[in-house]
This record gives structure tokens, C-alpha cells and sequence, in this order.
DNA sequence: TAATAAATTTAGATAAGTCTAAATTTATTA
DNA sequence: TAATAAATTTAGACTTATCTAAATTTATTA
């Protein structure tokens, strides 16, 4: 159908276009670990495909077509990154890398036999939604742990950052999907914020609480 | 490591290897599907890499590290059949396929985790031995219908035709792994054989005795 | 608004893997 | 054993996905 580079594309712009209206070339060579000119010839193929709407020098955009299959490999790579976590034990800053290969595997009825053996989960091991065997899915409504006032209390439901360190990170801290916290204080001088737990008080850096993701 | 190319040149060797001292560039070509020069080209690149001996119009040989590539990705294949038709249900015809594409998946650490997952299993669904995380693995002493003579009775555990169509044929007459038959007659003309099942007497033609496979 | 900077595209090259057609080597057979 | 057939390799081309360097377009700023 589409080859391995297509569909990395095609997730890229996905991903970028939560962001922005319009995803330009230069973001895509970032994201993508890859020189414009790269992006360009690729952007051209896509286009050719009718994946996506291409101006040239103005950026894409997805189309209906294009972000069918965006969606699918997404959700790919959610299912397997939830199976890696729940049925093979692995850390949820292990199965990223992995994942990458696996939401290539082609078979839909495969994933969709994946989806079930597991009770249709509904979010991956980062928090993020499984787009159902529709493509359907809910965001629920986050914020960062930095955007909230003092006194204000939450479920820590994702992450902004998905490396591995800001996992580990997370992870000693005890700062994982479905922990309760309270912020009761904010210092003023860096932004740092104070996090009552269930069993601690901890201090988080403003990067930290920006990356940390909640509901209220 | 190695490419997908590669890795498929490599098992093709290995499987081709079973039955001949040295495997030459036909039957390379035949087995991937592809032409006799495109098979030089590959052969020259593994040489290179010391994971094949390349003798010029003599054939191919797999080295001891071309051996340990191919038996891990058969590894990896097995498993992932073993896993589809176990966890997933699928059935043993439907599986080779999706396992062309996952035994590519890199990761050992994810592969030596699902098999404990799935508690080590020694046979893959088509009854195939599925070599451990060290590469070892023993094959039973398997003989085809065909060549055992009447009254001899045996435990089906395995096939050498892979063939969607012999699988389901092979089904639908209940001819499946770990089932007793017992041969009771020769139809001399053909060289049918007539076979008692547990709870029914069937017929099935010399071709198809040929490739299933029995142990006494 | 003209000059400069930044972003993007084009031109031309490269590597992997494949192909067809031609050349070469090995095997068969008269 | 010389001619013929079969198997294999070589030569040259094509596709996909990259790259660097140069040209072009768009954005910024003096
Ligand atoms: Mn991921
Ligand atoms: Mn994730
Ligand atoms: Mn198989
Ligand atoms: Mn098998």
C-alpha cells in the first residue's frame, strides 16, 4: 500500500498539525531526523498520492484520505506500545523505539484481533488515546501542572515529553498515569511548584510541570 | 544491523539448506520470487559481510554467524505464528504472512519476553520447532504418511506443505497437530491411503501423504 | 521599499535492491 | 570431446529515498 517512509510522513504531519494550521517543510526535516530538500521530494510523492495538499513554499496539510491512514499507524503504535507495557512487563519509557517498527506491521485485522485480546484500551502507557478500529477518539480535556493555581488538585492523565529521561524521571518520582496531586505552592522566583502525593510532598521544576499533564 | 532483503536472503538460504550440501542461485531465485541476477548481487553483499561462503557458479553456504542471523529471525517468525493463533486465534493457515513481516521486528529483548509470555513453547502452530533464545532447538524424528506401511499408527506433528490450501484441507478433515491416525490400508493403483482416525475413517491421496508429517 | 536573511525548491549524485539482455561458465549429450 | 543446453554472472538501467550545493521564493528589517 504505502511504504515505511510514506507512513512515517504521513504520522509526522499528523502529529505537527495538532500544533499548527498548516505543517511546513523545515519542521518536518526536524521531526523526521531529515534535510528539506528530503522533505521536499517526499512532500511532491505524497501530493502525487492525493495524501496530501501541498502548496509549494506554503506547507501541508493532510487530507481526508491522508489522515485515515495517519490515524491507523497511531493507533498502531498505541495498541502495541499498551501490549509492550500490560502483557510483556516492559518500562513505559522502553516501548517507544519498538513501537516504531511494529505500527508498520500491515495486517488491520490483526490489530483489531490486538485490540480486543487486550478489552479495547483506551489509552496507551503515556496516556495519549487509542483511536478505536473507526479512528475514533476522545481527547480528555489536560493541562499542564504549570497552567493551574495553588490549592488546585488533578489526575496526572499524560505527558508533553515522551523521552526517556523525563519518564525515568517521572517514574522515580512516582509522577505516573493516574496519581492524584495537589499543588500547594508556587515559588516565585523560578516557577518551581510544590506537589502534595498521597504519601509525599515533592518539588517539580517548571520545565517538569509543563511537560506533566493533568485533569482537574 | 541488516536490512529486511538481507534477513529474507539469509532464512531462504538456511530453509535451502536443509535439503541440499550447497544452495545455488535458482533455487535462491525461486524461493524469494525474484531473478537470478538480483540473487548475484545479493550473494556478493553477503559474502562481503562474511555471513555467507560464496564460491562464483558453486553456490552458497551459510557461515556460522549468517546461521545465528537466520535461525533468529526463524525464531522470531515461529513465535510470532505461535502467538497469533494462541493469544489471538487466528488459524494456522492465516498466520505465515503477518509473520513474514513481525519476525523483522529487532528488538531480542522483546522477542525473548513474549516467549515467556507465552510460557516457551517448543513447536509453532504448523508444528515446527521454535528455537530457544540461545538458537537451540530439536527437531522430532518425523516421517511422512507416505512412507509408513499398514497398521502402523502415529501422532501428527507436522507439515511440509505451508500452502494456505494443504492447511485447510488439512482442517476441514480434522488432520491437525497432535491427532492419532492409524494407516489401514494402500490403494496400490494411486497409493491412496486409507486412514483410521479416532472417531472416523478417511481417504487421502499420495500427495497429501507426502507432506503431512507423523512421528511412530 | 530595497537589501538581507530565512525557508524552500531544484539540480545532480549516491546507495540499496531490483530488472532485462548479453556474456560467461559449467553441465549434458551426441 | 565438441556442440549444445542450462546455470550463473556481468553490464547497464530503473526506482526509492536519501544527500549536498546552488537557485529561487518568501519574510524580515534597515
Ligand atoms: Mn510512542
Ligand atoms: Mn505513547
Ligand atoms: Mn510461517
Ligand atoms: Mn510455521
Amino acid at each position: 500500500m504505502n511504504t515505511l517512509a510514506e507512513e512515517n510522513y504521513l504520522k509526522s504531519i499528523y502529529h505537527l498539525s495538532l500544533n499548527t494550521e498548516s505543517v511546513s517543510t523545515n519542521q518536518l526535516a526536524a521531526l523526521l531526523n531529515t534535510k528539506a530538500s528530503s522533505v521536499t521530494d517526499m512532500l511532491k510523492k505524497l501530493a502525487e498520492k492525493e495524501l496530501i495538499n501541498y502548496i509549494p513554499y506554503q506547507g501541508v496539510t493532510l487530507t481526508a484520505s491522508g489522515e485515515k491512514i495517519a490515524v491507523n499507524i497511531i493507533r498502531k503504535h498505541r495498541l502495541w506500545e499498551f501490549f509492550l507495557v500490560e502483557k510483556l512487563s516492559f518500562k513505559w519509557d522502553e516501548v517507544h523505539e519498538m513501537a516504531e517498527e511494529m505500527e508498520h506491521i500491515s495486517s488491520n485485522e490483526l490489530i483489531d484481533r490486538l485490540d480486543k485480546f487486550m478489552g479495547y484500551p483506551k489509552y496507551d502507557p503515556h496516556g495519549d488515546p487509542i483511536p478505536d478500529c473507526e479512528g475514533k477518539f476522545k481527547t480528555h480535556d489536560l493541562k499542564p501542572v504549570s497552567a493551574v493555581n495553588i490549592n488546585t488538585d488533578g489526575i496526572i492523565c499524560g505527558v508533553r515529553d515522551h523521552s526517556v529521561a523525563f519518564l525515568q524521571y517521572l517514574e522515580k518520582q512516582e509522577l505516573t498515569i493516574g496519581k492524584k496531586i495537589t499543588v500547594t505552592d508556587i515559588i516565585e522566583f523560578d516557577h518551581s511548584m510544590i506537589l502534595q502525593m498521597e504519601n509525599k510532598t515533592i518539588q517539580i521544576s517548571r520545565e517538569v510541570a509543563n511537560s506533566l499533564l493533568i485533569t482537574l
